[in-house]
RNA sequence: GCGCUCGUAGCUCAGUUGGAUAGAGCGUCAGGUUGCGGACCUGAAGGCCGGGGGUUCGAGUCCCUUCGAGCGCGCCA
């Protein structure tokens, strides 16, 4: 990328000085180069002489100047350099070099932008593994996206990627004991049997729904069941419904995943037994009160936490301690959790179980996202699945589109509390920005689609002279594509999907602003198929950046 | 009480890991096209970046403190 290849020619420029003795011996600085804001401070920004002025004791400006001199020759796409304001070097690049960009996007296509910087790094993403005890809520909706944009995010600069549920379906989970007794409930109800609900019961309508089906599809088979048979049977009911639906939900939001976990299956297996078996040979477990405690306190952690209870009964904390295992034992080099903000408490917890059981807790990130504030008709909305009042991902989605939730979901960065007007989103659509990108992207389809009915032939990009493409807000568009690459590369390294929305907003933007003060078609054929190879150009970049947000790239709309 | 996260324009949010004059959308006001899609473009108003202190050439960004909001502190998951 070119900001390393002009870092590296003022890290050279330095060491030259400093052999010439200009500059006094200092330890090699890290050299940033970054793109200003203020195009007139060049196309990147070097900061070094500000930050070397100190150890160095010389005016930062003077500095800069000795840099300068000593600045490598040769450099073939830089036009020139500056010194400017309290020491900074300002980069000029030569319109060539921007230009060439254009046919840079149309020998990659739909790669442009990809990059195998972590090639061989293999990682897994685990993300909203919600219990299977409702419908994915509109708050599950913020964790899907992160976590499913995240993973193409990271599978662009070169990382192999898993997405992974983890389903929380343990045999001792008192959440799933209560959805199965109320399933069973509402399934005698539909029977005209008076039941009562149990006390701790989920009242969504789901349940019935739920109960209904399962009286069209079997009547009354199951009416003379005694409870001790019943319950168990109705939780697994329960719980395979619930799954199937929260799959279902997430697919109609585009996210599919690699595997879905059951935390029983990891009982099953005997893999929690031995993580605790492990944990113990390793030392870092011991009993108290008839209890098995794993010594987190030595780990990183508050205090200690019980791994079996003293019923004999495993806790979470022994089958998520099994659960990462196995995951580090498939062969991933990093592991990426998605949680909700309200579990952060737990993360000391998780990493001291993957220390004590002998693996690398930095190895394991935990993206903690901040919870939504669901806002109706001005009123806090606060949504409980056991009152049955969560608002399901799935009515936003029938509402608003796939496009518009997704896009809204990642205009935020995960750790900013986001307030989430459903008035707001469903009522004004069109004011969701996701349109205005797509709006560009439909607006240079219909002039491509133009052309064509001119009978104007498009020419590859190496073949338009691009040098014809001088104008201010053609340059400005060129400098925009040719960011994408450096633009997707931070969003990933920084686990940050919601840099992409702005930066498709950002694009869309100057395309706009492209097309209001040049035409694209016009008299001067040149000029015309320069420009169109130039908002071909666009139309890739657009349709990347939508493609890594999981957004479609309408022709028309 | 202890801990984590957050506080930026009327509202919703960005801010390139410490850079140059703090940005965008919505809303408000005023403008723009004999031609490629007006779901667009231009301009204006709007800010003590919660308050205070510190670190340094330089702070919205880092440290301390204070106020405010959310969340977490089980042999629940």
């Amino acid at each position: 990328m070119i900001q390393e290849e002009l870092a590296g020619a003022v890290l050279e420029a330095i060491k030259r000085a400093q052999e010439e003795g200009a500059i006094p011996e200092l330890p090699a600085p890290t050299i940033t180069m970054e793109m200003p804001r203020n195009k007139e401070h060049g196309d990147y920004a070097c900061n070094v002489a500000l930050s070397l002025a100190g150890p160095a004791k010389t005016a930062p400006r003077k500095l800069a100047e000795t840099i300068l001199q000593f600045l490598p020759g040769g450099i073939g796409f830089l036009e020139r350099v500056e010194i400017a304001g309290a020491g900074f070097l300002n980069f000029y690049l030569k319109p060539d070099w921007l230009q060439d960009t254009l046919f840079e996007i149309e020998e990659n296509q739909g790669r442009f932008g990809c990059s195998q910087v972590h090639a061989g790094e293999k990682v897994l993403i685990e993300f909203v593994s919600a219990n299977p005890t409702g419908p994915i809520s509109v708050v599950n909706g913020r964790a899907a996206a992160l976590g499913d944009v995240l993973g193409n995010l990271l599978a662009a600069v070169g990382y192999q990627v898993a997405r992974e549920y983890y389903i929380n379906d343990a045999l001792n989970s008192h959440q799933l004991e209560m959805l199965g007794e109320t399933l069973a409930a509402r399934y005698l109800q539909q029977l005209g049997k008076d039941v009562p609900l149990p006390p701790e019961s989920y009242k969504g309508e789901y349940v019935s729904e739920m109960a209904k089906k399962i009286v069209e599809r079997e009547g009354n088979a199951y009416e003379n069941v005694p409870d001790s048979e019943l319950f168990p049977l109705f939780r697994k009911l329960a719980t395979d419904e619930m799954i199937s639906q929260q799959r279902g939900d997430l697919e109609s939001f585009g996210v599919c995943y690699d595997n879905w976990q059951r935390e029983s299956a990891l009982y099953e297996d005997g893999e929690v037994t031995q993580a605790i078996e492990t944990i113990r040979r390793q030392g870092y477990a011991y009993e108290k009160d008839d209890a098995i405690w794993l010594k987190a306190s030595a780990l990183g952690d508050k205090e200690d936490w019980v791994l079996v209870r003293s019923n004999g009964r495993e806790t979470y904390v022994a089958a998520d301690a099994a659960y990462h295992k196995n995951k580090f034992d498939r062969g991933f080099t990093l592991l990426i959790n998605i949680w909700g903000a309200d579990h952060h408490g737990y993360v000391a917890r998780l990493k001291a179980a993957i220390a004590a059981l002998g693996y690398d807790p930095a190895r394991c990130e935990v993206i903690l996202h901040q919870m939504i504030h669901l806002v109706r008709e001005g009123e806090s909305v606060v949504g409980s699945k056991r009152e049955g009042n969560v608002i399901p991902l799935r009515e936003l989605i029938t509402e608003v589109g796939r496009d518009a939730a997704r896009f809204t979901f990642l205009l935020s960065s995960a750790d900013a509390t986001a307030t989430f007007d459903l008035d707001l989103v469903k009522q004004q659509t069109n004011e969701n920005p996701v349109y205005y990108v797509q709006y560009a992207h439909a607006r240079i389809a219909s002039i491509l689609k133009k052309a064509a009915d001119n009978e104007l032939v498009l020419k590859a990009a190496a073949k338009v002279k691009r040098s014809l493409l001088t104008h201010p807000r053609e340059l400005d568009l060129l400098r925009k594509l040719a960011d994408f690459p450096n633009e997707v590369q931070v969003a990933a390294e920084n686990r940050a999907p919601h840099r992409l929305t702005h930066y498709s907003i950002e694009l869309a933007s100057v395309f706009h602003n492209f097309y209001t003060e040049c035409r694209v078609i016009g008299e001067e054929v040149e000029l015309t198929l320069a420009r169109l190879a130039l908002i071909r150009g666009a139309e890739q970049v657009l349709k990347n950046a939508l493609g890594l947000l999981g957004v479609s790239a309408p022709e028309s709309m």
